[in-house]
DNA sequence: TATTCACTTAACCATTTGGTTAAGTGAAAT
DNA sequence: ATTTCACTTAACCAAATGGTTAAGTGAATA
């Protein structure tokens, strides 16, 4: 199965954002509430409530009810999905550029 | 160095349009004129012109002029930056997961 | 049961984005 | 010199983004 391009849209989208970057950062230590976070930064709590959204339909986190507290998860596979394009890239950029050295050893005698 | 969080910005939103992962895509492979690409897409030259641009200042392509041509050539280095950035997060989950790995050998007895 | 705490949703606003068509520019061809 | 080709910029538009404050919701506490 290959990635659809509408995933790798709301993963690169999601990631656009320094402070969602920030969040994933955070997340990726260990799991937090939403205040918590809403406390690492400046700005309102329904507007960290929007990010955190937008991490979620991205795939990039998940939230579960805890109590009264909604813990926010880091999940990796998107990470994954983002990183095969990208390594994906790299390997026909550097085909690419084994071609133009073959060519050039070929030639270099 | 440290990478630039709005380095990143550019990078990751110039990243986060499908047209323009294409115009990637196919630059990686090759050089091609602005109008070579635009007959690779279903939309106006303006349109082409302007994702050119975002690409052109995220630093993921290089014009230059060649007589009445503009040749866009593929850029690696943002991208190395973005690998980077998404390498370094795995590599922390990783380190988390590694941890959790070692507390449950632990206590596995 | 009423209140408070931890969010979420709604309504609003300014800015950005991604497209359009029309006008401008610079090199090439006639 | 004029026209044509390959863009680029300008002006415009609708939709999306990222913030705000105010109102709504669901679980815990008094």
């Amino acid at each position: 199965m290959t990635t659809k391009a509408a995933q790798l849209d709301s993963i690169f989208s999601a990631l656009a954002d320094p402070t969602r970057r920030q969040m994933i950062e955070q997340l990726g230590k260990r799991d937090h509430t939403i205040a918590e976070l809403a406390g690492m930064f400046d700005m309102s709590l329904p507007a960290v409530s929007k990010h955190i959204k937008v991490l979620d339909n991205a795939k990039l986190l998940s939230r579960e009810r805890s109590g009264k507290y909604v813990v926010c998860h880091y999940e990796p596979k998107p990470m994954k999905e983002a990183l095969k394009w990208l390594n994906k890239q790299q390997q026909f950029w550097n085909e690419g550029f084994d071609k133009l050295e073959k060519y050039l050893d070929a030639n270099s005698k």
